[in-house]
DNA sequence: TAGGTTAACTTAACCGATAAAGTTATCGAT
DNA sequence: ATCGATAACTTTATCGGTTAAGTTAACCTA
């Protein structure tokens, strides 16, 4: 059957004997219309289970009281944590949520921002995808001054407001605390270059050797994507090349799990043959063995405080002040990385 | 800044001294148009920036493109998958996707789903939040004739199509398996019993038990929710009952992991003093330890299956046929639930 | 008691598109 | 030469609301 006409505004008008106009403004308590009139005109409301065309009530109003949300991946932990809160944040504001999906493809991004655009969403929150961005679509939002907000994934050449997560500071956190328990040849497995994250990640590994004078040898910076095949793939070229570290930083989690599953398939035993650690973790990742040491990246907190900027923006007009929010990571003592002392003595 | 107001038919149309129907047919490639007009439209239009304003379009046209989804959760590896999947599979026949999170909170339910009907969606896909239903604004939706797919939880008393995994047929294989590996003291930690999903596991696992003659222990079906904590809970209440059973079947993969993050923090080894398998696993199981031997929940091909389902309807027409699929689910054999001869020996 | 307010509506205009119903000029056929 | 058809537009109406600008009767004040 089709669609049957829905209920509108008129219809509750002229079963009441008044314009329609006084239907609309006795619904939204609009202070012209009486206390009765509202009364009844609410009653009949319920009754005949109206309900506002939200097409009809944004095109006039010009307002969609909606954010439009992009995303790179869903079925990933870290995504759907803040994509939740994202949910949970909006609607506690009374704000609508469009969320689009990239699936890591510029080109759907740029369709998807149309689309977000052309239904008139009063901001965005947009996470870029792992390809080289077209920037183009980027610039015309600029243009187009609606408030923005970016996180995790952001675009360092744009000059829009960003929450990310401190990523040199907890890849730098993370790598001095393997040194500390003995670590020396710690391997890398990168994520692209042309990414905040990629690149960050890095040069918190970096710093972390640098520091505590260990050398840097590219052949153990490895570059790559941010998913489970990125790990295995990593580690299978760590393999062939017959030199084996004695420590893997992965750039995600999921590439942690790469490695694991590679290193299961190829016999050698993490942690006992190999160890592990990586940036950003799971609730999951304490229940199994082995835990990975990890820092958690503050997935709740990154969605809720990049909603929070934005609705800032779109409510109280700071439409173009740009502001740049940094979270911390929180260090987690897995089954991985635990002191070296034993180990080194046998090797040695 | 304000959002500056953005270009429209009109200002095409005065550009170019012509009405705005004719861009508007133009840009449509509507036979009424000639074929150099066309070309100095779309020109204009891209020069400009133009998209079209979804809201006017979709009043006007009376469509919105749009199907609505209504999810209990979204950072759950079950649902998000499932979501991504919904969102590939609309996108493909060009339809967007409005995403809402009902946490499982059946107030929100209601909310969502009148915002989604305000939308104008063409269409609804609904997995229904584990408290007792509303079933009031379910048999809204029924009056309204809004084409209509639930999926995984489904509500059984209302005529509405559903797309569901063979969830007693994958909870028989997996008890059965267990069974024939030599686990006879097999607990299950249900799910409530007024969901779907819940009813049809419990059913599975009873029937598997009977059919091979070992009697159903009531106190070993502990009844609960779907989630981590719900783990605990449950395997807390059999540690304290002094009687574990050999095997714990959860009703789902996250209540497996409460479960075995209990049990390391009870000190007792999963699987070499108390084993585990559970209905759904992820992408992440196979690289753990141990790796959960479960039933995998087709969660991309339900997606795409219910969307399919939905469009079908949508576009054929074909509202208020009643239809119901059922997906099987696959065995995998991971680290737990291996044969248990030596243990019999060495225990009896 | 004229004049100004105000409460409570109504009418008209508009948001930005689409759909339906005209309007011309052109062209081919009879 | 006239008619009908067609191509290529334009005009008007409409979608379901909101906002701005009237209207009217009642009430208050000087």
């Amino acid at each position: 059957m089709s669609k049957p006409s829905q209920i509108t505004l008129a219809d509750i008008a002229t079963r009441l004997k008044v314009s329609k106009v006084t239907i609309s403004k006795a619904l939204r308590d609009h202070p012209d219309i009486s206390s009765t009139t509202k009364e009844r005109v609410k009653e009949v409301a319920k009754e005949l289970g109206y309900f506002p065309n939200y097409f009809a009530r944004n095109l006039s109003s010009k307002k969609s009281g909606a954010i439009g949300v992009l995303v790179p991946k869903i079925a990933h932990h870290f995504f759907s944590s803040i994509i939740e809160s994202i949910y949970d944040t909006a609607l506690k504001h009374n704000y609508e949520v469009i969320l689009m999906v990239s699936q890591e493809d510029s080109r759907r991004e740029a369709l998807h921002l149309h689309t977000l655009l052309s239904m008139r969403v009063d901001g965005l929150l947009i996470s870029v995808s792992k390809m080289t961005p077209d920037m183009s679509i980027f610039r015309e939002i600029e243009k187009l001054h609606i408030p923005t907000v970016f996180f995790d994934r952001v675009l360092n050449d744009l000059s829009f407001s960003t929450v990310t997560t401190d990523d040199v500071d907890g890849a730098y956190t993370l790598v001095s605390h393997a040194i500390e328990q003995g670590f020396r040849k710690i391997a890398h497995l990168a994520g692209y270059s042309h990414t905040n994250i990629g690149i960050h990640r890095r040069q918190g590994y970096e710093r972390a050797l640098q520091e505590r004078g260990i050398g840097i040898d590219k052949n153990w910076i490895i570059e790559g994507g941010f998913a489970e095949i990125d790990g295995k793939k990593g580690f299978q070229k760590l393999l062939r090349s017959g030199n084996l570290p004695e420590m893997i930083f992965t750039v995600t989690y999921p590439v942690a799990l790469g490695v694991i599953s590679a290193a299961k398939e190829a016999n050698i035993k993490i942690p006992e043959q190999l160890d592990i650690i990586c940036f950003g973790g799971s609730d999951y990742n304490k229940c199994v063995y082995p835990s990975i040491t990890c820092v958690e990246q503050p997935a709740k907190d990154l969605g809720e405080k990049a909603t929070l900027l934005l609705l800032q923006k779109i409510i109280n007009g700071e439409g173009n002040s740009e502001k740049h929010l940094v979270l911390p990571t929180q260090l987690f003592r897995g089954d991985t990385c635990q002191p070296r002392l034993k180990k080194q003595n046998s090797e040695r």
